[in-house]
DNA sequence: ACGCTATTGCAATCGAATTGCAAATAGGCC
DNA sequence: GGCCTATTTGCAATTCGATTGCAATAGCGT
């Protein structure tokens, strides 16, 4: 099956997210203009990616796109991959897993805090946190922030 | 061989620092008091953490006394029970290995934000760090924050 | 349509973290 | 000092996310 038609029979029905056709032709556009080629696992990778609100572990994108056949191992490049190509990012929240979110342009693309729950491992991303203006300055007596993490239990789990 | 034979030989060649008899009574005394039992491998290894100058993964502490014929299990045990008491922390510095250091002054984990390194992976408690009135509520409306966690790049690694 | 190379699929590997269990032992007690 | 018991240890095995080797496949420039 070619990547044309394998991604419209996607589009149908199997996929856990619906990018329209104009989501689609742009992630192959970004993709191409990196000079990469626009496979399918790597473009729904992306847009799976795209699709989530939050950091996603590299096998929660396994998991979710597994019922489309894409091989974990190559799911686990393409994110990495994207990374490399500044299309997504990955943190470590402190709890030993990868999460990956698609880097978003314009507004904040540098990292925002999150919020990791102890007990069920939600994260959370909080784009208003910031520290007292007395904090900041403390902060830079020590070092460059460069990542907030808050830890606790989220409401769901209280 | 009993605890204090073996400690004391220790003491003569083999360890990788050389703890005075009173740190030695001094850690034992620490660990007494905690209720737990102060066995050879819990004194060595908290010693050792006490001997490094920055925060140490399991594989290091194993590594370093794998010569006076502690499991590594038994290290990864102590070093988590001694973290669990207060006694050392455990931080994550981006690279999936937990390190370990000696907590500065008793158990007040958690209590106050940390900065960490990502470079030297040094641990630095913020007492006067925090959150702007805003950042709060919002906090608020995710979960409880029980810890404050900052990364980035110390004055000393820039 | 052709050919070259990037990419994929699958299995295998790696290494840190973690656990089960029987044997050893620290420390309270007499 | 010896006994007793809960704690701790040693060793092997396991888990699990991350990562890789390689042959087969498939983008895409021509």
């Amino acid at each position: 099956m070619n990547s044309e038609a394998q991604l419209n029979s996607l589009l149908d029905e199997k996929l856990p997210f619906s990018p329209s056709a104009e989501t689609m032709a742009a992630a192959r556009a970004e993709v191409r203009e990196l000079g990469k080629r626009a496979t399918p696992a790597r473009l729904t990778t992306l847009l799976f990616l795209r699709s989530q609100s939050r950091p996603v572990s590299h096998a929660e994108v396994a998991k979710g796109l597994e019922s489309l056949g894409f091989d974990k191992a190559t799911v686990f490049r393409n994110l990495n991959d994207l990374c490399e190509w500044g299309l997504a990012q990955k943190s470590e929240l402190g709890d030993h897993v990868w999460r990956f979110e698609t880097s978003r342009s314009g507004s904040h693309r540098s990292k925002h805090p999150h919020f990791v729950c102890v007990d069920c491992g939600t994260v959370t991303c909080m784009q208003q946190i910031q520290l007292t203006r007395g904090s900041l300055e403390t902060s830079r007596d020590i070092g460059q922030v460069t990542e907030i993490l808050l830890r606790g239990h989220c409401n769901d789990c209280r």
